[in-house]
DNA sequence: ATAAGTGTACTAAGACAAATAGTACACATT
DNA sequence: AATGTGTACTATTTGTCTTAGTACACTTAT
């Protein structure tokens, strides 16, 4: 449950990226919050500077950091991030439900089968 | 709409083997069907006979077909693959509906609204 | 038996991405 | 001035993907 793991075939810095990206869509890190220096993570993580760099550049152009020079980086706020991967993941379940109707099963059934076994495992904290 | 498009980042052998994974699941290969041969099909495709061979393998491997010596490789039957894939798919859906929930989304408003987005665009063939 | 077509196995080489290592520079804070 | 920060390089190593070529075993058709 860390954020590298071994067994997992993406690149490493895919998964720092990943990682932190969850972190700001989740709210666990807030808007203007520092982001662990480049060699400090990188030592943390047991990796190269330059491995995390690449995961902060690529955090960067996707605007969820910004960057100030000689200080560090920072998160991006805005609500916009979180609409924005919202609507992300209804194209990627509409993908799946397409797929899913070629093979001439029910989109209906998906989702509503998917929903299902998310309420049937609700020990977790929904924050409603 | 080839089997192999240049602009996707994903290997060769991986776009053939999905390729041909839905055609099969889309019953469009039925059982026993044969397959091109490695040779044939990486003349078509203006590839390497080996990297025909490793989506073969990797198909082999996942139970979609299965070869006979010095015949050639044929379509597995089974409605347990289309099962086996519904199943993988809920998971799928699943896990984007954990994350959204996770950010403060409801997940039933992503799975729903996941699903207008295809009864809007319904101009196409379900074959029911 | 021969020839052609099939899958399979193996080695070799090139292209490319990922990751590590090391160095250097510019800027901000103390 | 010293420290910590991001950034930009080069070089090297490693692993995957792809191509190329060869060889072998088996099936089918002749």
């Amino acid at each position: 449950m860390g954020i590298i793991d071994m067994r997992d075939s993406r690149p490493i810095f895919e998964q720092i990226s990943d990682w932190y990206r969850k972190l700001i869509l989740q709210g666990v890190m807030v808007p203007d919050e520092k982001m662990p220096s480049v060699r400090s993570l990188a030592m943390e993580l047991s990796t190269n500077p330059n491995t995390v760099q690449r995961a902060y550049a690529d955090l960067e152009q996707k605007g969820f950091i910004y960057t100030v020079r000689g200080r560090g980086n920072f998160v991006c706020g805005g609500q916009a991030l979180v609409l924005q991967r919202k609507e992300e993941m209804v194209r990627e379940i509409r993908t799946i439900l397409e797929e899913g109707s070629s093979m001439g099963l029910d989109p209906r059934e998906l989702a509503l089968t998917a929903l299902d076994t998310l309420q049937k495992s609700d020990g977790k904290g929904g924050q409603s």
